[in-house]
DNA sequence: GAACATGCTGGAGCGCACTCCAGCTCAAGC
DNA sequence: GCTTGAGCTGGAGTGCGCTCCAGCATGTTC
């Protein structure tokens, strides 16, 4: 079975780049990286698991920022397991409201490709187009960056 | 009842800074601005419309560059709604894709904040940690930046 | 007609998240 | 023992989407 490898094979394993993973490094964001005698990285599975995990939180959104957070308190371990939940949980619900938001735009962008598709069957335009009509609220200042 | 008014108002009006606006109009995102006498930016109530619709399709992951395109093919009106329709269809697709791998991130987020409470609860570390297990597909090239 | 607000332009600057390069070291295979 | 390949470092560069500024013109109020 294998055992540990070095920095090309972790990134072909997860499909990152040799460079973000040393630079996901850099930033903190990958604890635990020994080193053998030629100065190389090593790696071992839970590298893997680990990077798989960061990347399924920077695609919904986690800032590098609050991933360096994260990454020092699962490297506190147990002592801080109550904030490391917190944090998560945090997230979860950011996540949660920007699936409503998305879903609300689909309902508006499915009802405007709609609109088209009765515009081109009866050749004029139908009544009151709906992004005219939708009442968006103007104000909220933009919460979150998609 | 209101005409027109002045970019100031129009940023008021859809929480956008002027800044953004005349960028967004540089970048060729908003079309029919007329001047006044004195050179300045004269908009109307359609112009709110259009950058409240502008504004979702940008918070659902819509680049600039896409926007433009989208912005092109409405100016050239009827002629060019068979492209309208395919351009708002095909980023309908991209946003249910988003939502269906959010909502799937959203579980694995879930679950491991449920793992963490039970960590608490136990006071110790519950068999096989949810991320060890995951089987989440290595390769797969990143396909947006949500 | 002076003061103040609002708007204009071109262009510089910024924050984020990478991405890449030059120049070097180290290890393994022949 | 020499070539080849993989990895190392510090630092520069990139693309996107704004954000802001200086310096100037115009409009409004008193």
């Amino acid at each position: 079975m294998r055992r540990d490898f070095h920095i090309g094979e972790l990134a072909a394993r997860t499909g990152r780049s040799i460079y973000t993973i040393r630079w996901y490094e850099k930033q903190g964001l990958i604890p635990g990286v020994a080193r053998d005698a030629g100065g190389r990285r090593v790696y071992a599975d839970h590298h893997v698991a680990w990077l798989d995990l960061i990347d399924r939180l920077r695609r919904t959104g986690m800032s590098i920022a609050q991933l360096r957070q994260y990454t020092a308190l699962t490297r506190q371990g147990k002592s801080a397991l109550k904030e490391q939940r917190a944090l998560l949980a945090a997230h979860g619900e950011r996540v949660r409201e920007t699936i409503a938001d998305w879903t609300e735009a689909l309902a508006l962008i499915d009802a405007k490709v709609a609109f088209y598709g009765e515009w081109m069957k009866q050749g004029k335009r139908p009544e009151l187009a709906p992004h005219r009509r939708a009442a968006v609220p103007a104000k909220v200042p933009r919460k979150r960056r998609a």
